[in-house]
DNA sequence: AAAGAATATTCCTGTCAAGGAATACTCTTT
DNA sequence: AAAGAGTATTCCTTGACAGGAATATTCTTT
């Protein structure tokens, strides 16, 4: 099953900000937080989250914080919705034969 | 961007199994709360939300409301995911060419 | 019409997460 | 050594949300 920790970290707007930003590279906790127009403590604070989440990485470079994302999540979250990738084009719902097992109460 | 409230909707566990359940099929409120040992209010209340989220989509038979899935919000994660399929294979840092630019300044 | 089944809604309570403000920590520069 | 830049952490307050219990609503059956 899919992990929530996931979903919920990515739930947060500001968080789903941080994580389109990175898309484009890893960035410094004080360039995202103006880009984002945050509040530094704020922007620690997310970031926090998503390490925490393993959405991101991070490494020490001098006094600056160097967030990036890692794949592994996305790819998961890939997964979960190739089970649902088959569904959705044969139609979810199979609604015609559920009604018959109702029927038959 | 992606919608935060089709995340947050999926990130709440007992949604989340919800929906794991309606992948195979649409299912009455009453069943859905007995496979996942809900009370029936809360049940409702969760399918609910996803309903709003339009995540979900109802039917009512008689008494009975049935709910199934909607390909709709797994299509846009599905799109959403793949602004980073590109990267994750290529790794998501280019972290040289980043503490390049830090030297610069 | 009354009783019962299936579902939704309301009210209450407790928990948790997010922002603000202040401060601590660490590394660099002078 | 002192000052400053960059980042993390703590404390506080507030708001949102989930579960429990009770009740309302709607349809069916007798």
């Amino acid at each position: 099953m899919m992990d929530t920790t996931t979903l919920s970290a990515l739930a947060e707007p500001n968080r789903l900000h941080i994580v389109e930003l990175l898309r484009e590279g890893p960035l410094t906790v004080g360039v995202i937080a103006d880009r984002l127009r945050l509040r530094q403590p704020q922007a620690s604070k997310h970031l926090r989250v998503l390490l925490e989440a393993g959405i991101v990485e991070l490494q020490a470079v001098a006094n600056r914080r160097i967030y990036k994302l890692r794949p592994e999540p996305f790819k998961e979250l890939d997964d979960w919705l190739d089970s649902y990738r088959r569904g959705w084009n044969e139609r979810f719902d199979d609604l015609d034969s559920y009604l018959s097992e109702l029927q038959q109460e």
